[in-house]
DNA sequence: GTCTATAGGTTGATAGAC
DNA sequence: GTCTATCAACCTATAGAC
């Protein structure tokens, strides 16, 4: 789904009470996430939120969606004619922090998400659409890149699996540790891909 | 610290408590982490928590500790003389799910706490520890490779912080999707160090 | 839509008997 | 060490006035 078309669906308030949940996740956590904390976000009372959601757990349903809707259009922006620009692009847009334009530090609430896959299902499920994702926009570009001769023949699906986990930890690892090792990680990694690929 | 001596650094009761609290940990994620809970998990009273430890956060201080123990001494086992085998056998060790032996499910421990490294400073100083420590067994093992000219001049650090992303990455996503792509990851990644290590 | 008030439950933590 | 009883604070959710 493209950027724009995101504010078509969800409402203004709805969109308003998102942006409060997710500041309140940034400063509180997922542990201390409670309605109480959005309603202050929120400018408005808390009961509120009840007209707009049905429980909390809907709003985070809701909110999961909402931050993976975000995710998913940095990922799939950005199309270029060469495979191997594409694939070095979408891993820069990954692994480089963006200046502070982008005021949304979406891999921060990602990371807090995520962590909730391991003992709720539905989480886990919504997470596991976001791998398979990923991985299946990695894999046509590498195979793209094998149909036009650029790339030589690799295993293609194996390849984008390797990408996606070593990106995956290298943001895991910036935002759990006061390490800075994600340059490193970038660097080494597409260092990896010319070797593989060319 | 090797596993023998673990068992002294905890008294009998601190390890019933620790072992309840990874429990219910598991069954009810860190958001339902609670005193009365652990308490049900352990067999006696909640009240009797408060003679072990002064606080809840006391109580997860020491929870955190005693996981990341736990951890440190599955990495630093298994010394092998010959530098490529050993570097195969501490990601083995990572990568491969041992069987039903292991009751431990560690990765998943570690995966709920390490997400709450996102908000909370002390959490995020452990595992800057963890990370710092795995990377420097890593890279010692490679640099002795390089000296007794078993392998390539590589930079030692960079490869090992690069190891260090793509198995957090596996484990990361093992944990919180339904995917089963670990053994593509390490067969990845282990064909990877054979391409630039020799 | 927006609010206050409130119900009913759980939380972390303490007091005090044994 | 172990327990019951209890506290104030907070939680999710609802009722009902405007």
């Amino acid at each position: 789904m493209p950027l724009d078309d995101l504010d078509d669906k969800w409402s203004a308030p709805q969109r308003e009470i998102m942006n409060a949940t997710y500041r309140t996740l940034l400063e509180h956590g997922y542990a201390g996430l409670s309605i109480s904390r959005i309603g202050s976000e929120y400018k408005k009372s808390k009961s509120l939120i009840y007209h707009h959601y049905e429980s909390k757990e809907d709003l985070l349903v809701a909110f999961l969606e909402f931050v993976i809707d975000r995710f998913e259009a940095t990922i799939t922006a950005g199309d270029r004619d060469d495979p191997g620009e594409h694939l070095k692009c979408i891993i820069n847009r990954l692994l480089l922090h963006q200046p502070a334009a982008d005021q949304w530090q979406i891999q921060k609430v990602l990371v807090t998400l995520r962590s909730q896959a391991v003992t709720s299902d539905s989480f886990r499920e919504q997470f596991t659409r976001v791998d398979d994702r990923i991985v299946s926009v990695f894999s046509d570009i590498i195979e793209r890149g094998i149909t036009v001769e650029e790339f030589t023949d690799v295993d293609s699906s194996a390849v984008a699996e390797h990408i996606l986990a070593t990106i995956n930890g290298a943001i895991y690892s910036d935002e759990t540790t006061n390490r800075k090792q994600i340059q490193t990680v970038r660097t080494s990694l597409l260092a990896y891909l010319n070797t593989i690929l060319y």
